[in-house]
DNA sequence: AAAACGGGGCA
DNA sequence: TGCCCAGTTTT
């Protein structure tokens, strides 16, 4: 391909189109570098149509940067619930403070400042660069992949690690318009994500097909080539429902696994589909939560299945009399009890949200 | 370089 | 059911 002088065509025609085609958002309104960060990092492998109600309510509660710092973890996970990777809310708080104390409470207006944010990667450093400061960064994600991918024949892996370096070369080599980079990378992304879509793309209306490879080659259905490798594993949740005075028993989950912090019922994890015994159950309380319950062993909802990107979960849930003698909890268990008012309040995954507040046969009806 | 990390919407 | 989303971090 030849190094073109700017404007290039590729930008003419899709700067032409952006001027009808470009999606409203809230976050487009500002230049203000916390609110574009704040709405990158929701964004992350998130639809937009997902984000933007977390968007608006992360905002409201959070307008600036120094109120994001000042606030608790717990207070970020609550309303980053539902959204999903929660290492991006830790990170995200993270941030904020290492904005207010690194920084001096100024957002940093450098690429490799920027780029130096926990959660923030080349994608997300570029996107703050270009919208906020309009640095010459291209940004690459999944829109831009299939764009360029489609339009300048890259017929490789698009899911393999040197990809995103590929579309960058591609971009550099006379796509990017370095002159205007808050604009070209608004407009890729706006092309991508309603014209050159990755089902049912607008080729009809594409004011960039006649130059478009995997238009005129035929390919568009094709490209970008993914070749993805791995196999959802299953694993089998057995969650314990245990009430006492109206309050319910959780745990917060650790590192190193899914859901990290996220608070759940005390759990059984199986990895071929089986019913738990009741010797099972009863030994699990007794020795882990200092916990005796009676000869009743209730199997009370499931099984739900939960679809995760590397895995597959399936919950069931059980209900267990506690007998008079327990014990109460030593001060360093991991185990904590919870009245309705505070657990409705806590972060926990949607698997254990699904059961509280879509629980057709409730714990009361049970027991009466 | 590959695996792990959520959840939702749509064909 | 599989795809794919305004990706990043860890292994």
């Amino acid at each position: 391909m030849t190094p073109r002088s700017a404007p290039t065509l590729f930008q003419q025609q899709l700067y032409a189109w952006h001027k009808t085609g470009a999606r409203p958002h809230p976050w487009k309104a500002t230049r203000d570098p916390y609110k574009i960060w704040l709405s990158e990092i929701i964004l992350q492998q998130t639809r937009v149509e997902t984000g933007t109600s977390y968007y608006l309510r992360f905002v409201e509660r959070f307008p600036a940067v120094e109120a994001l710092a000042a606030a608790t973890l717990e207070e970020v996970y609550e309303l980053w619930k539902g959204l999903g990777y929660y290492s991006r809310a830790k990170n995200l708080h993270l941030s904020a403070q290492q904005i207010m104390t690194e920084f001096e409470g100024v957002f940093p207006d450098q690429y490799e400042d920027i780029l130096s944010l926990k959660g923030v990667g080349p994608y997300t450093a570029a996107a703050i660069a270009s919208f906020a400061y309009d640095l010459a960064y291209p940004v690459v994600d999944g829109n831009v992949k299939r764009v360029i991918s489609r339009y300048a024949a890259y017929e490789k892996d698009i899911l393999a690690s040197a990809a995103h370096q590929d579309i960058l070369d591609l971009l550099a080599d006379g796509l990017f318009d370095a002159a205007h980079p808050a604009q070209f990378n608004q407009a890729v992304m706006d092309f991508g994500a309603t014209v050159c879509k990755p089902k049912g793309a607008l080729c009809q209306i594409c004011p960039l097909r006649e130059d478009c490879y995997a238009h005129q080659s035929g390919r568009v259905a094709e490209l970008p080539l993914r070749i993805n490798k791995v196999k959802r594993k299953t694993r089998y949740f057995h969650y314990i429902i245990i009430e006492r005075a109206g309050e319910l028993l959780f745990r917060q989950r650790q590192d190193k696994d899914i859901w990290q912090n996220l608070y759940e019922f005390p759990m059984i994890e199986s990895y071929q589909q089986e019913a738990l015994t009741h010797q099972e159950v009863a030994t699990y309380l007794r020795e882990t939560v200092g916990i005796m319950i009676g000869d009743e062993l209730l199997h009370i909802k499931g099984p739900r299945q939960q679809l995760l990107s590397h895995q597959k979960i399936i919950s069931y849930f059980y209900s267990g009399i506690e007998q008079e003698a327990s014990e109460e909890l030593s001060s360093d268990s991991p185990f904590v009890w919870m009245p309705a008012d505070k657990y409705h309040q806590i972060a926990v995954p949607k698997t254990i949200d699904w059961y509280l507040h879509d629980n057709s046969i409730s714990l009361f009806t049970l027991k009466a």
